[in-house]
DNA sequence: GTCTATAAAGGGATAGAC
DNA sequence: GTCTATCCCTTTATAGAC
């Protein structure tokens, strides 16, 4: 125990709570005796309460971020000025996420709920964490999906992390539902069905097309 | 205020305070002020905190459920022997939700917490008000969808209701991702993105299809 | 940096009068 | 059915000793 690494274990142990209980629902006194630590050393080496769930929040997508950042660089670096395949770009969002520890259940966990508490929680969350990484994604996809409107595309993206977000909704929600047949703990296999699955559904035709085949893209881009 | 509207009553505040806060973030001294009733009503009309919030989720999903079997009802003596659309399937699956009170905002939200807070809270209303209306769902879906396997289609099914619940995650969530494109309380828009979304990820081929495309879909069927 | 002790507030649940 | 009053517990946060 180097001095100090309290804070790491106050890192550690308020993941493990906030991620099982909520923002609302962990306590720090659990947290801290989780943790081995004294009550008041929250205070000390964060603040408050809501200090330490962002700082949880921001150590656990960190490194998610960094690699989405370098796989997206590599890509398309390596795809010139042609725009990356949507099967590549769905890897890219979404593996690191899943191959995070624990198939990505704490991370996603808490990102999802970071979004449905408190909206001011969430709030510090998309403009921290979430700030750089999120342009970038939607700019390769709008490259990779021309016949898609902006609103369109906007509308996908969300609708794609919540299925990601979906795998990790209850630690065993997903197995449950599925009475044992899917195994969130495959990672690889629940990767594959999800970039199949939302590949699909970027490629669907846009609305433009569905109202009237002959409309020219344009106008429909600009939306 | 007739008698014992008051139960009425603590089940309309309790929805907005569960559905805004959360099961741990909602306090009983705030739903009862809010429902100008007595703390003590609730211990008389529900019993406990959670057996108010069952109470609660259970009343949001009734009459959405009743509408969703009349319609698969309707539907399928229309077809007869035919399997039903995808899209007219994601249509009676999603559209009452969505179409319920405030874009369904309220129903989805709680629905989503009762499955990432407390995991006996989740197994609950999984073994209530989902009880019915989920095998045939999945029933209807399967005889549309005959080239996925049975762990295929749960897993679609899964992030169809993760995509589903996304847009109200958060009740700003969708606006401020999208920067105010995509309109949350635009029900009907909203619900032809889905529906435009999720049919085509629901018929992307199968992984017996990605692996090898000449393999039989009958061995896949069984996995 | 870490601790004890405590402040100040709020939580759910319930007994018992009406 | 509804109310008051209260029990008993927990919460976050902080002051101040070490």
């Amino acid at each position: 125990m180097t001095p100090a690494d309290t804070r790491e274990r106050l890192l550690a142990a308020a993941e493990r709570h906030f991620s099982q209980y909520g923002f609302a629902g962990a306590s720090l006194r659990q947290v801290t005796a989780d943790a081995r630590a004294n009550l008041a050393a929250v205070s000390y080496h964060f603040g408050s309460k809501e200090d330490l769930f962002v700082a949880v929040v921001e150590r656990l997508m960190a490194p998610i971020n960094r690699e989405r950042l370098g796989l997206l660089d590599q890509a398309e670096s390596r795809a010139g000025a042609a725009p990356l395949e949507v099967e590549a770009l769905l890897e890219i969002l979404i593996g690191p996420v899943l191959r995070a520890r624990k198939g990505g259940g704490r991370t996603l966990r808490l990102f999802a709920r970071s979004q449905i508490e408190d909206p001011a929680l969430c709030k510090r969350i998309v403009e921290g964490p979430l700030k750089v990484i999120k342009p970038r994604i939607e700019a390769a996809l709008a490259r990779a999906l021309p016949h898609l409107g902006r609103q369109e595309l906007a509308y996908r993206l969300h609708f794609t992390m919540g299925a990601v977000k979906s795998v990790a909704g209850d630690q065993h929600a997903l197995r449950a539902f599925s009475r044992g047949l899917c195994d969130p703990d495959d990672v690889e296999g629940t990767l594959r069905q999800l970039v199949a699955f939302l590949a699909a559904g970027m490629r669907a035709p846009g609305a433009a097309a569905r109202r009237s085949p002959r409309r020219s893209a344009a106008k429909e881009r600009s939306r």
